[in-house]
RNA sequence: GCGCCCUUCGUCUAUCGGUUAGGACUCCAGAUUUUCAAUCUGGCAAGAGGGGUUCGACUCCCCUAGGGCGCGCCA
């Protein structure tokens, strides 16, 4: 039963740089927020800092996110746009005597925080224009509008996820709405595009926590209905540092990169601050069903790239084989290597289920299917080489005909062996090993059998043929 | 400096006054196996410190310590 009135949540990265794990995980539980509860997800580029905003910079963060399956609702909003409506409210508050204009340069301003701070004083703007008549400002000189915030009394964010966040008002001054160019700053920009959009619920790391309280003083000015906040933990990365562009935090394409699968990317953030229970593998469907703001945890959360990679190895298992599949191949072509064949491509399907019940990560199981696409002579690890000694030869070279006369798949093939390995009075290690390094180069491998009935008679004995030594 | 937020195993977390403080990842041991994984079994490992409130605190309150965020004509 759909609300008639549906929640609407918002992504609002600005374009100063990539999407980082952080900002990636503030999109998830904002998304997750709109499906839970039928509602709308949208999404806005923050692109008001002309001088750090770049087209790059978007590009990356929709790819991101379209990477991570987070497909947002409506168009995307940007937010430069729609500068002359954010100054069409700086002047409505104007008008209304509840901003003011200010005409204190940046360095009498400079000059105002220092001494604040050699008297040990709060740092925070003065109000010195707040009740100046306007008649005594200098003609023609430049000046900002601030916002004239309450003095008195407390603001209240009633925050999903910290509880009532208390903030005497005292302690917040009158911040700048439109700077001397009359350009609007992120504060003002943020709570008109947030009323605009219809945003009811604003979900969003919570180094803005503070920043809501002011942002509270714009909403009253104008009249406007107070948005549901919570405010998200930060996330550190693995040594607890602070998560920023400086400290090594990758950008989620990075990740991407590193051999991770979205599905396992999106059950890894949902836990690193958000519960149900003992659950830890949670799918997505499972996750919409389950999401909700009360069980986000309040404290900080470090990056911890095992989970995420043991999270990775269930989802590729239960992944579909053709899927992996061309995911290996679409690495393998960004690697250089030649396309593969459809037959190739055939081959490597049929193999998927031995490979990736082995590997962790995407690039781990590109890794692994390399035997398949290897020419002969095949290469030799150091260890497979050092297996492959003259009595092991020799066996490979008993074994060969058991072999070519058996049916070519792989119950009969490990038929075939058995009945070897008692012929021979040998144990099925014993020729088993080093038939596994003659086939794929390696010590590790999917089973044997099911490695030689992928490969295909032809190519298998071939490659047999390359290390065998004559039985007598 | 001022304000706000946070603090359970190494890490992510459960617990919503009464539990031998549970689960997951990591690590170790064992079982299984043609290898490696997977799987199964078992193990190591935690309430920052100090005061209260209470019959009883991880849980509620206060203080301290530590960490984070904000205090910009950045977002």
């Amino acid at each position: 039963m759909a609300s008639p009135t549906p929640c609407v949540t918002r992504f609002a990265p600005s374009p100063t740089g990539f999407l980082h794990i952080g900002g990636a995980r503030t999109a998830l539980f904002n998304w997750l927020y709109a499906r839970h509860h039928g509602g709308i997800f949208r999404l806005r580029i923050e692109d008001t800092d002309r001088e750090r905003s770049t087209e790059a910079a978007i590009a990356a963060i929709l790819q991101g996110l379209d990477w991570l399956g987070l497909h947002h609702d409506a168009e995307v909003v940007h937010q430069f746009a729609r500068a002359p409506r954010h100054r069409a409210v700086a002047d409505e508050l104007l008008a209304a005597g509840k901003a003011y204009r200010c005409y204190a340069s940046a360095a009498e301003l400079d000059a105002m925080r220092a001494a604040q701070k050699e008297a040990g004083q709060p740092i925070r703007y003065d109000g010195r224009w707040r009740d100046r008549d306007p008649a005594e400002a200098p003609a023609g000189a430049p000046f900002v509008v601030r916002i004239k915030a309450a003095q008195t009394g407390e603001t209240i964010i009633a925050d999903q996820v910290q509880g009532d966040v208390r903030f005497a008002n005292a302690v917040l001054d009158d911040f700048v709405l439109l700077r001397s160019d009359g350009t609007p700053t992120y504060m003002l920009s943020v709570v008109v595009d947030d009323h605009d959009m219809g945003i009811t619920h604003v979900i969003r790391g919570d180094d803005h926590l503070t920043n809501a309280a002011r942002q509270r003083q714009i909403i009253d000015a104008m009249g406007w209905p107070v948005p549901v906040y919570a405010h998200l933990p930060m996330l550190h990365g693995e040594d607890g540092a602070k998560l920023s562009k400086r400290h090594g935090a990758l950008g989620i394409h990075e990740y991407e990169a590193l051999g991770y699968l979205p599905e396992a990317m999106r059950n890894y953030l949902l836990r690193l601050g958000w519960s149900h229970g003992d659950d830890e593998v949670i799918s997505t469907e499972q996750a919409i069903a389950w999401f909700n703001l009360e069980n986000v945890g309040r404290s900080p959360a470090r990056v911890d790239l095992k989970k995420l990679e043991s999270l990775n190895a269930h989802y590729m298992r239960e992944a579909d084989d053709t899927r992996l599949a061309d995911i290996v191949l679409g690495l393998r072509a960004q690697a250089g290597e030649t396309p593969a064949s459809e037959a190739a491509r055939a081959m490597l399907i049929r193999a998927m289920p031995g490979l990736k019940a082995r590997a962790r990560t995407l690039t781990e199981l590109r890794e692994s299917a390399g035997f398949l696409f290897a020419v002969r002579p095949i290469t030799l690890e150091p260890k497979a080489d050092a297996l492959l000694n003259p009595t092991a030869r020799e066996r490979l070279g008993a074994l060969r005909d058991t072999l070519a006369s058996s049916d070519w798949n792989a119950e009969s093939l490990e038929a075939a062996v058995r009945a070897f390995v008692e012929r021979e009075g040998i144990k099925l290690g014993d020729i088993a090993q080093p038939l596994r390094a003659a086939l794929t180069g390696r010590m590790t491998s999917p089973p044997v059998f099911d490695v030689l009935a992928v490969l295909g008679p032809e190519e298998a004995l071939a490659r047999i043929d390359d290390r065998r030594l004559p039985s007598e």
